[in-house]
DNA sequence: TTGAAAGCGCTAACAG
DNA sequence: CTGTTAGCGCTTTCAA
């Protein structure tokens, strides 16, 4: 190391470093961009300077010169679920990887709120959008149609995208799970979830189940729904009240796995006999799940495919390609020990 | 909603603002910035202008004139464990309420994807800088030293930070889920974690629990280590096998709560007694270990609040003030119903 | 209270 | 293959 080194700090500027280099700035930039037209003594004798400088070049110059910034954002609604880390951890993956860096924002699950994130980050030109959910006030819907860069809306397909769409339809699994209950003989069902008029995508998966079991001609019998984010000791204080109200369900079906876990501790810690008395079901396909003694009947969500899937189709499009509109990435059904 | 915002896009910039209100850029730029120095009218003209063409500010700009940007970065190791989103949740919504938007990267563990991720971060020229542990490499600790913003280094206080840290003492957790177990008389005691040479601060808890043994004349009976990131089914596994060879263990210290609720299930799918035949013990405090019928033993760490801390202590920092250079926020035992 | 000039650090476009 | 010129959109500084 040499005392150059030592003495790098920020404020090196490209400048400086074609001033060390005995060159001009654009030659600099040139070797720093990988175009071409360097010969490679000279790009020797930058790289050179470059090293001794410690030289980071400042991107916010070169995004305002280009008018393209490399930051990507990521609007979620919760960090405290594990299923949105897993979204932006494939996104992340993918942007990484392509040279991008994901700005994040947590939506707290309010539409509201998210309005003033997309706002907030349009300040930072980004080179593209994921947000979850199709639903958003119009104000921020407009904003991300005029932000004329591409947007990807995630983890669900029930309902129009504004450019595009990777995810699952949370009513059809929600369906799924509805049809697979009545067809396994139970008819005295009962749910439990949490705020469903914030998570909007659990309310679409109880609209399918409701569905599913109408059609089959059966009600559903009673629910459990709290002002509270969905977590392991809700399901558990919730599948208690519900079987306070109603003794004779014969299945549950959560809003997710935490629910259902939490359901299964209630009946571990109860007594109840799952699945002989009471049937559980979940939604994700949480490793938690899989661990617990009988293994959850539950549909897994391609949450960490969907955030590289979401990356895949904005890099894509900036690369000039023209991915589908809305993509499928589908769900698993599985069949657990629960019910 | 007029014509002007539907036309509206990117591209306006203030001095488009600036025209239709009939004032200079300057002028808008003081209205925008709550600079006192306007008169009522001025900036009245100057609102209305911005609000029909739908202007937003270009931060990069801004950026790069006044050499200060609104990102900070955050670094962790991972988002599959939900204890860095905690830790991310609780800086970001205190750099929200500032004006900041938090970039993040992750690590994956490994220190020299780490030191890659500071330079390329580096570029943005960021506010501040929070990164996961004391450990790094030269390089990364020569960029943050020399990137002249606040650094906070969280989740430990065993080693000397680069500028400030905020979190608590890994090996001091061990230690005392070590005095612990011998003190209720755990004479036979094994481990499980997963890889103790990424995750460096289970090593120092591990390490804190075998001094505590030692002090006490106990030696660890024998220990399961993979080559794998912790979990539920990690644990499970784990403790399974550590039995297989150590049928007679009393007690076993997990790596993190997940692999000792892993443990737990193990247990009673094997019809293991806890506590009474096998003592268990994690770390972190998890819901998860509240919701197992049996409450989990464990050691609290205050991840969110850590994360309010880092990011409060860089805000402190940049208005002038001097937090402390170690802040320990303590951990809390939790004497549950497994050890 | 307001404006004009200059520049932040970089790159596109052109010229040589 | 390399350099010059002219900005990107904003703010700082100075002057009016």
């Amino acid at each position: 190391m040499t005392i150059d080194e030592q003495d790098s700090n920020n404020s090196v500027t490209l400048s400086e470093v074609a001033r060390l280099a005995g060159v001009s700035g654009m030659t600099v930039s040139r070797v720093l961009n990988g175009h071409a037209s360097v010969s490679a003594a000279t790009r020797a004798k930058v790289q050179a300077a470059v090293a001794a400088l410690g030289y980071v070049p400042n991107r916010l110059a070169g995004a305002l010169a280009t008018a393209r910034t490399q930051l990507m954002v990521v609007i979620i609604p919760s960090l405290g679920n594990i299923v949105f880390p897993e979204v932006l951890r494939g996104a992340n993956e993918r942007f990484e990887l392509a040279g991008y860096q994901a700005v994040i924002g947590v939506s707290d699950y309010d539409l509201d709120r998210e309005e003033q994130l997309i706002a907030a980050m349009q300040s930072w030109r980004p080179s593209g959008w994921i947000v979850a959910g199709l639903e958003h006030t119009p104000r921020a819907r407009q904003m991300l149609r005029e932000a004329r860069s591409p947007v990807v809306e995630v983890m669900d397909l029930d309902g129009e995208p504004i450019d595009m769409a990777v995810g699952f339809s949370n009513a059809g699994a929600g369906r799924e799970m509805g049809a697979y209950l009545v067809a396994s003989g139970r008819r005295r069902i009962g749910y439990v979830g949490g705020n469903l008029e914030r998570d909007l995508r659990a309310a679409k998966r109880l609209q399918g189940f409701e569905l599913a079991l109408q059609e089959r001609g059966v009600a559903l019998q009673g629910r459990f729904t709290a002002n509270a984010p969905s977590s392991l000791l809700l399901g558990r204080a919730g599948l208690a009240q519900l079987l306070a109200r109603h003794p004779d369900l014969d299945a549950v079906y959560c809003s997710n796995d935490d629910m259902a876990v939490g359901a299964m501790m209630h009946c571990m810690a109860a007594g109840i006999a799952v699945p002989g008395q009471l049937a559980l079901a979940g939604f994700n396909g949480l490793e938690i799940g899989e661990a617990v003694p009988q293994r959850l009947t539950t549909i897994r969500s391609p949450r960490y495919r969907i955030g590289q899937q979401a990356a895949e189709n904005i890099l894509a499009r900036i690369g000039g390609a023209r991915p589908p509109r809305r993509e499928d990435l589908g769900f698993e059904f599985i069949a657990g020990q629960t019910g």
